[in-house]
DNA sequence: ATTATCTATAGATCTATAGATAATGC
DNA sequence: ATTATCTATAGATCTATAGATAATGC
């Protein structure tokens, strides 16, 4: 029972729809989600484009399902995290050039007008900056150093995943994303300094 | 004589390709490159596609041009620049959002295969490091705070200014990008303390 | 003469719906 | 019975080419 679970045996339905989507990630990768056929989608589990459709009535419904992925993929407890622990995704996500590759691309057209991903990007940041908060503070207190506090270094924290990203995708050669990364963190560690209220 | 320049007056069709080039700005803007289709571009200058295509005789043509508009744009050259002068660039980008907007969705779209701006921005990338190496090296000499180079910042710095402008584009209200980024520099600004060879 | 623009259209796609058939689960 | 999948197809687009006509520059 290869993809059993102790909570349900997933059904044969289930089944097919995680494989559509495992297969869109890869479309969109290779292609963004405006780019992505169904059919090409279809195409890689076996089925025609119409076969698809019976498991996700529209495009739509399918991207969201994909973006359903995404959010159990780094739903992990606020309280989990440690600057170490993003290091790790840091490296973790540097072995897997292809999810990267796939919400990069999804960010990316997400700031188009009355895209389907927009909403979702947009709630996400906003947890995710708040997290990250969490993280700083849990790490270095409430003084970091340039004088920032938590709330004022997460965003930076996120855009630098973000652009590292973009960068190490262009030109996985000239850009080590992970020792970077590290950098960043090296910055945010520094002593403070006294003073302050 | 608006347009008028000192050195060549701009023919009639030099006129007009510019005129093509801003709409697909901010088509791009709107749709991406995927989803920017040559009539919706043509029909904002009043022309039918087929009279576009005279002008740019592909799509990808017209993309080019599109991509050149923003060399120019921020070709200063290095040594004319400076933190501040970073600083102040930001600070400009969040007056015009349409623009970071058109180059955000296709950075985005970039990474996918076989696009045609993917070389363009892994390129730019390069060059746009080693200039930011430069700035970091002339505004605050060889050793950086966390014990940084200013060629092991430029990433950073860089990756900062990306990815502040999606979170910045998704949720303006939330997100003070010119301050962020401000920040940023002040963490890059710290004294790096004593020692090292 | 040359440049700009248009009408007409070929040839690919794309998403989605309708309705038939095959496979599976009680 | 229900679920899964297929064939057929409607109805929109999209890029690009061919060839005609209108406007402009010598």
């Amino acid at each position: 029972m290869p993809y059993g679970d102790a909570m349900a045996a997933r059904t044969r339905s289930e089944e097919r729809r995680a494989e559509i989507v495992r297969a869109a990630l890869d479309v969109i990768a290779e292609r963004g989600y405006r780019g992505a056929s169904l059919a090409a989608v279809a195409e890689r589990v076996g089925l025609t484009q119409q076969g698809l459709l019976h498991h996700f009535p529209t495009k739509e419904a399918l991207l969201v399902a994909v973006l359903k992925e995404r959010d159990q993929w780094d739903a992990v407890p606020d309280s989990r995290w440690r600057a170490d622990l993003l290091a790790s995704l840091v490296e973790y996500n540097a072995m897997r050039p292809g999810i990267i590759q796939t919400f990069s691309a999804l960010l990316g057209e997400s700031v188009t007008e009355g895209h389907p991903a927009r909403e979702f990007f947009t709630e996400r940041y906003g947890t995710v900056r708040a997290s990250m908060a969490a993280v700083l503070r849990a790490e270095y207190g409430e003084r970091l150093p340039g004088g920032l506090t938590p709330e004022r270094a997460a965003p930076l924290l996120v855009a630098v995943m973000d652009g590292l990203q973009y960068q190490w995708l262009l030109d996985p050669e000239s850009v080590d994303m992970p020792a970077a990364f590290r950098d960043f963190l090296a910055l945010l560690g520094e002593d403070p300094g006294p003073g302050g209220a």
